[in-house]
DNA sequence: CCGATTTCAGCTACACTGAAATCC
DNA sequence: CGGATTTCAGTGTAGCTGAAATCG
């Protein structure tokens, strides 16, 4: 499968330090990989639910801001509003969220999840929830506020906005 | 453009600590959102060089450790073999890598960048920097310690690999 | 008229499954 | 024969550009 993750003998991992550069890959570098191994374990875990990492991440998003617009939820995810929108579609069509025109403007449709999108996210938590603890295991208490500021501080910079 | 992340003023971010989870949202969420900032922005400055964040980071793993085959690329980037090779392919078409059996097993193809291959990264990694640098700018030297150390660490729970 | 949102159409890149051939 | 690598064929999703319609 996707995450199969065999131990690989292959020699290194690509990501330790070189003679030539004793500082290591750069840290995009390693956000990227990080984000690579979640999502292929992600996507294996949201397989039994038909869900993708991406519907499902949008899904979370409108539960916990509800009535968002498909443009909205573009700008937090950095990708088109085409491109979004046809996410939201899809969503729709399963009948996981439900959009209503916004009072006071017509043009704009906020999206709310449906009782059935509740309930798959709260089918799916669990096994979300143990990916989150496995990345954290070997990590004491005050590393992962460390890293979890490391995060959000990076986000911010790029985006200027405020993800504390 | 992708990149344009306007400084919309959306209510908050959807990232922020909630009322009723005042632990904030979960760090594979972060990781996630922090990597689809890092890739909007790579994807514009790589574009005028008509490569994508996947192209770009395939090639730099290459010019690292040259020498790997496209199922050990594949192995690296948490795909399939089958589309590392389409990657893999469509590079060396390109002429940024070439590819040579390896000696002593001759169905294992090793991939090595070209001169061209080289120069183009050559010429892509000043804008990669930069984007490296926004990332960590207003992180002081120990905390950008502390955000990679989180990062290599939570690789190597997920991954079981070492990437120290 | 300008800007934001939604929507349609077409396109490329990414990623998967399935299967076959080659070689150790 | 089993296992790994490469390759081909087909499919679906993600994400883009361009363009149009609607509304404030």
């Amino acid at each position: 499968m996707a995450a199969a993750v065999d131990p690989d003998p292959d020699s290194g991992t690509g990501a330790g330090p070189c003679p030539e550069d004793p500082k290591g890959p750069l840290t995009i570098y390693l956000v990227k990989q990080l984000e690579l191994a979640i999502r292929s374990f992600m996507d294996e875990a949201l397989r039994p639910y038909g869900l993708t990492t991406f519907q499902y991440t949008a899904l979370t998003v409108l539960q916990r801001r509800g009535g968002l617009s498909s443009a909205q939820l573009a700008r937090r995810s950095f990708v088109r509003p085409q491109t979004m929108h046809e996410i939201v579609r899809s969503l729709e069509e399963r009948g996981l969220i439900e959009r209503a025109h916004a009072p006071g403007n017509r043009r704009i449709m906020e999206a709310r999840l449906t009782r059935d999108g509740e309930e798959l996210l709260a089918a799916c938590a669990p096994e979300v929830q143990r990916l989150e603890d496995r990345l954290m295991l070997d990590m004491p208490q005050e590393r992962r506020s460390a890293f979890r500021r490391g995060l959000t501080d990076g986000l911010a910079s790029l985006t200027g906005r405020d993800y504390g």
